[in-house]
DNA sequence: TACATACAC
DNA sequence: TATGGTGTATGTA
């Protein structure tokens, strides 16, 4: 386990100021590719020094510091006994997790390509091919793939955005609009799963099974055939992916702080990792969070449509007389 | 039970 | 000049 070395420090060894384990956190999001990202650190670590939010951000990597200090230390104390035991627990666990594998249902994760700024361009199609980003100078929540070159991406402060990105056009958010396209996205959902979980504006899981087997065609036939229909309805383009749970199909829920922790404490940068090093996971996390991270490693997630929110969708069928069923999503929807 | 943290959009 | 608002799940005091 010693053996682990930090990969956020640079080649030579030293990580540079800037490179906080934070801003390396890798980012695997559309368009990012080809983006100077150590330009993109440098700029957002300038413009961010001496401020109330770096100093308490500062504070909060401190203590993550310190916490994976203190499990790295429990994980050394663990004897050779506690080891086999724990492998034991692991042992048991995998086959009943296992057990709950469920392949018998097609799920279709659909997520709109940079949807709010996406909607801005259709009212605005003079902005088609500008670098844009919807939200203002505090905070951005969605750029376009030309803003993304520069580095400009969600969540990050339109100050900052401006520096990467002089050119920049803002666009202030408008949540109307989005809801009125959302809805028309959310009609093409409901004829492939009439009780689709929609987790946002613009993403949502649909069980494709019973459809694809009425009309006796593949998951991807109905992939390509509802992104043709959602263009075609709404003008806008969107990803589907298809998986036969609902954590395959979009691929998710681990975020900065617990990819750190994985990495800096058990080493684990993969699912397989996840399942070998099972031991550890088991030895120092909580029975739910270690089942978790064993169920991620077998690539197990939610199959069943949960039906929870009869009651307020019988109330929201009320309040709106021809509106279709949804459900919404609670929580990952893994 | 109440609060804090992590995560997602 | 300036770093969101909201909902869910989980862990801890």
């Amino acid at each position: 386990m010693e053996k682990e070395k930090n990969e956020s420090s640079s080649s030579n060894g030293n990580p540079k100021p800037w490179q906080s384990y934070q801003t390396v956190y890798t980012n695997a999001k559309a368009g990012m590719d080809g983006v100077d990202k150590e330009k993109v650190q440098r700029v957002v670590y300038e413009m961010s020094k001496g401020s109330k939010y770096f100093e308490n951000e500062e504070r909060k990597e401190a203590f993550i510091r310190q916490k994976i200090e203190h499990m790295r230390a429990r994980c050394a104390k663990l004897t050779a006994h506690d080891i086999s035991h724990y492998q034991k627990v692991v042992d048991n666990r995998l086959p009943e997790l296992e057990a709950t594998r469920d392949l018998s249902r097609t799920w279709l994760h659909v997520d709109m390509d940079a949807f709010y700024a996406a909607v801005e361009t259709l009212s605005d199609p003079s902005l088609k091919g500008k670098p844009m980003a919807v939200g203002g100078m505090s905070m951005i929540s969605t750029a376009n793939y030309e803003a993304r070159r520069f580095g400009v991406r969600s969540a990050m402060p339109g100050f900052i955005a401006c520096k990467l990105c002089p050119e920049l056009n803002f666009v202030p958010t408008d949540f109307k609009k989005y809801t009125y396209y959302s809805d028309l996205t959310r009609k093409v959902f409901h004829n492939y799963d009439p009780n689709f979980m929609a987790t946002s504006l613009d993403e949502a899981y649909l069980d494709i099974t019973e459809v694809c087997r009425k009309r006796g065609i593949s998951s991807s036939e109905i992939a390509e055939e509802l992104r043709t229909r959602v263009y075609k309805e709404t003008g806008l383009t969107c990803s589907a992916g298809v998986a036969p749970n609902r954590l395959l199909a979009k691929i998710g829920g681990i975020g900065k702080v617990t990819e750190h922790i994985l990495r800096d404490v058990f080493g684990i940068k993969t699912c397989e990792e996840m399942l070998e090093k099972g031991s550890f996971i088991c030895a120092l996390l909580s029975n739910s969070t270690a089942d978790f991270f064993l169920s991620v490693g077998l690539g197990l997630g939610g199959t069943a449509t949960p039906q929870i929110r009869i009651v307020m969708l019988e109330t929201w069928e009320e309040l709106n007389g021809d509106a279709f069923d949804r459900i919404e999503a609670p929580g990952l929807g893994i």
